[in-house]
Formats: C-alpha cells, sequence, structure tokens
RNA sequence: GGGUAGGUGGCGGAGUGGUCAAUCGCAGCAGACUGUAAAUCUGCCCUCUUCGGAGUUCGGGGGUUCGAAUCCCUCCCUACCCA
C-alpha cells in the first residue's frame, strides 16, 4: 500500500485526517496548489513550501508532452526533476480531455488528441496515462477519466462519460504496477446523483486507496455544485481519502470540507495571482485597480507570508502597473500561503469541533466586504 | 528671407470627397479567471444617453460641394534644408 489515511477527527460531515505517502505525510483537509508543467508557476520549491505546502499537482498530458515522461523518468523521477521532495499527486490527463475539447476524439479505446504544442497528434489510453504517471513517479496517480462539460451536455452524454469512466478505471487499475504509487479513482456524473451513485458504487467494488469527484466546477452553477456535493461525498468510503477535483473558490473549498472532502486543487490562487488578483479574509482585491496607486497596507493585514510582511499593496499596484514579474511571484506566494491557511484553519476547527461557526464567519467576512 | 514636409482623439500613428466619432498600437478605467493551450482574456475609453441613439470633432478662419478630416484660399504653428 503505498498510501494510508487516517481520520484524526470529524465534525459532523467534516473530516480531519493524515495521509501517509512515500515522500511524506499529509494532514487534511488539505489544498494542493497545482503545477502543471513541474513548476508552481512563478514561485521556486521552496516558496511553495515555506508557504505551507504539503502536496502539489503534476499533470500527465503536459509533462508527458514536454520534456517527455520517459526523461523524466531517467532523469530520476519529478521529484528530483523539480526538486520537490514532498508527495506529488498527478492528474491523468481526463481534464485535458474537456478543455482541449476542440482538437480531442474520444472512443472506447481512449481520447486522440492534437498537440496544443506543435499540433501533432498523440493519442492518451488509460494504459498510456499510467504509464506516463509511473515514469514521473508521483506518489498518487489519477486513472484518467471522462469530464463532460456540464454547461452544455445532455444526460445521454453524461451517462456516457460514466460508462467510459468506469471502463478505463478498471483498465488502469489492471495495468497498474508500482507499489510506491497509490492510484485514485474518479467519480463522474454531472449533478446526477443516482448517476454519481451508480458510477460511485462501481468504482468502490474496485477497491482504489482514494476517490475523487471529478466533473465539477466545468459550467454548472457554485449553487448546484454546493447542493450537490454532500451526497456526493457520502457515496465514497469513510476511511479512504475524498479528492475534489479542480475545486475552487474559498467559499468552494469550504463548502467541500462541510460536505467531507478531505483534498483540493486549483490553478484559481496561481494564475488568479498573476492576474493581479489576491484573496483576503475580507474578500478578493484587485491590485490593478486604481485606488491602490498610494495605499501603504499590506495586501492583507495579519497575513504572515513574505509579500504581506514586506511590501504594500501600492507596490504591488505598481509592479502589475509596470508588467514586472516580480507582481505575479508575489501575489501566487500570497495566494498560496492564504488557501493553505484556509485549510489549516479548517483542520483546526474540524478537531476542536466548531467547524460549522468558523465556516459562518469565514462567509459572513467575505460577503461583508465592501 | 527662400524652400520642402507636416499639423487627426492622453501619446504614437492610419485615413486623403460620402459606408468616419474616425483602423490600429500604447497608456488609462473596469471585469473575468475553479483537475492551467492563461504573467491570459473581455469590455469601456470626445460629450450626453431611457444604451436604441443624440450632439459636437480631425491647427484657426473662410470657401467649393447635395456631402469635407479629405478639395481651394488665408492665417497660425512645427520639423528639416538653403541663405
Amino acid at each position: 500500500m503505498a498510501i494510508s489515511f487516517q481520520l484524526d477527527a470529524t465534525d459532523q460531515q467534516a473530516r480531519a485526517g493524515t495521509m501517509a505517502t512515500p515522500h511524506g505525510a499529509v494532514r487534511t483537509p488539505v489544498f494542493m496548489p497545482v503545477g502543471t508543467q513541474g513548476t508552481v508557476k512563478g514561485l521556486t520549491p521552496e516558496m511553495v513550501r515555506d508557504a505551507g505546502s504539503q502536496i502539489i499537482l503534476g499533470n500527465t498530458y503536459h509533462l508527458a508532452l514536454r520534456p517527455g515522461d520517459e526523461l523524466v523518468r531517467d532523469l530520476g523521477g519529478l521529484h528530483r526533476f523539480m526538486n520537490w521532495p514532498g508527495p506529488i499527486l498527478t492528474d491523468s490527463g481526463g481534464f485535458q480531455v474537456f478543455s482541449l475539447a476542440t482538437q480531442v476524439k474520444i472512443t472506447d479505446d481512449g481520447a486522440k488528441f492534437r498537440s496544443h504544442i506543435d499540433g501533432s497528434p498523440l493519442e492518451l489510453t488509460p494504459e498510456r496515462a499510467v504509464r506516463i504517471q509511473e515514469n514521473l513517479g508521483s506518489d498518487i496517480a489519477m486513472v484518467l477519466d471522462e469530464c463532460p462539460s456540464l454547461k452544455e451536455t445532455t444526460p445521454a452524454k453524461v451517462r456516457a462519460a460514466v460508462t467510459r469512466t468506469v471502463r478505463w478505471a478498471a483498465r488502469c487499475k489492471a495495468c497498474h504496477t508500482r507499489p510506491d504509487q497509490a492510484q485514485f479513482a474518479i467519480v463522474q456524473g454531472g449533478l446526477d446523483i443516482e448517476l454519481r451513485a451508480e458510477c460511485a458504487r462501481e468504482l468502490v467494488a474496485m477497491d482504489f486507496p482514494g476517490y475523487a469527484l471529478g466533473g465539477f466546477s466545468v459550467g454548472e452553477s457554485p449553487e448546484s455544485m454546493h447542493a450537490a456535493l454532500p451526497a456526493c461525498a457520502a457515496l465514497l468510503p469513510e476511511g479512504k481519502p475524498r479528492y475534489l477535483m479542480g475545486v475552487g473558490r474559498p467559499q468552494d473549498l469550504l463548502a467541500g470540507v462541510a460536505a467531507g472532502i478531505d483534498m483540493f486543487d486549483c490553478v484559481m490562487p496561481t494564475r488568479n495571482g498573476r492576474n493581479a488578483l489576491a484573496f483576503t479574509a475580507d474578500g478578493p482585491i484587485r491590485l490593478r485597480n486604481a485606488k491602490h496607486r498610494r495605499d501603504p497596507a499590506p495586501v492583507e493585514s495579519g497575513c504572515g507570508c513574505y509579500c504581506c510582511a514586506n511590501y504594500s499593496r501600492a507596490y504591488l499596484h505598481h509592479l502589475f502597473a509596470a508588467d514586472e514579474m516580480l507582481g505575479p511571484t508575489l501575489l501566487s506566494l500570497h495566494n498560496v500561503e492564504f488557501y493553505l491557511r484556509l485549510m489549516r484553519d479548517a483542520r483546526d476547527a474540524i478537531i476542536a469541533g466548531r467547524y460549522a461557526a468558523f465556516h459562518a464567519g469565514c462567509l459572513a467576512r467575505w460577503n461583508a466586504a465592501p
């Protein structure tokens, strides 16, 4: 068993746990910064670690395309290649089936892509996705799934995606060989709880060491996702980690935690940081806005991150106005730290048995923002 | 003093008789971003607007024409060249 998971405390549906991996323990609930191409954009691994990150993401599709999974393997694996000694979870490329949809043909065998880099054709099958992730050497590998958009789709398409995802999961499990890597399955089914239940039932029967909810935040309203989460999380085994893929905004994470989710990842803190948006306990602020031009206050008062300890909003405003690369770096750092602190505080609240109050308090503060 | 080339919206710079409130870039203002084809993208950017439009603009003044940023006259200004 590459990983083990134990629950440290529960508070209604919310859970605090500890997940042991070959590269260290992870206390949950946890946010995992996204490092798609073998780097959390804009940050050095030291900055990622110092911000409090316990585990980060990498991506099968991107790394297989460039620099190539065999090259990464030959250079000692992804941990060594990118100088990140902690746990790594790799996504399977299933999300690219969705996000690069116009260039993808899906068959029962796999997904035929066109490289977004040079247009060359390539095929991602369940077996290939497993092999790539084994070459990368991540601690947790995701099965290849099909993730339909919930904006413009039909029940038939969602059902087809579930069927395919279940079949692909079985193939991924069958060809998985690395004993030091755990493989997580992904539940699809959109907002249809019956479909989700059916999908979860089949995947749980295959006995994966962890389970993810995929196919959320792909076009549906945040409210409908929040409404569906408790029932969906309850479909997953209690004694195994539950991962809500790709989510999300701070309020989405708190809703996920309340529903019983343990793991999250999202590009939002880094992407929005690069685009001059900072998350704070009093709501988001846009550092490019003129009102910060002469503001000597830190991005978030009371935040101990390197950005807030040393720089003013006025300076950040200047960096973004001047298009200096330090701006994206500093705000990515702050945002990652904000997300990690949010999950740490959530864990503390669960252990103290006051998660509901913590949750309500955060929302009240965000909503009170001008 | 003579000659040449020019004066267009905050800036740069298109346009050279009608479809021009005037391409485009920059600057400015605001917004978006959820398993990263994103340090990206979108909207606004003369004035007013019930967002359908309406009103004043292309150095100043005068003129030609149904119609001018675009043609003519004149004045002012700028750059360069010759004295």
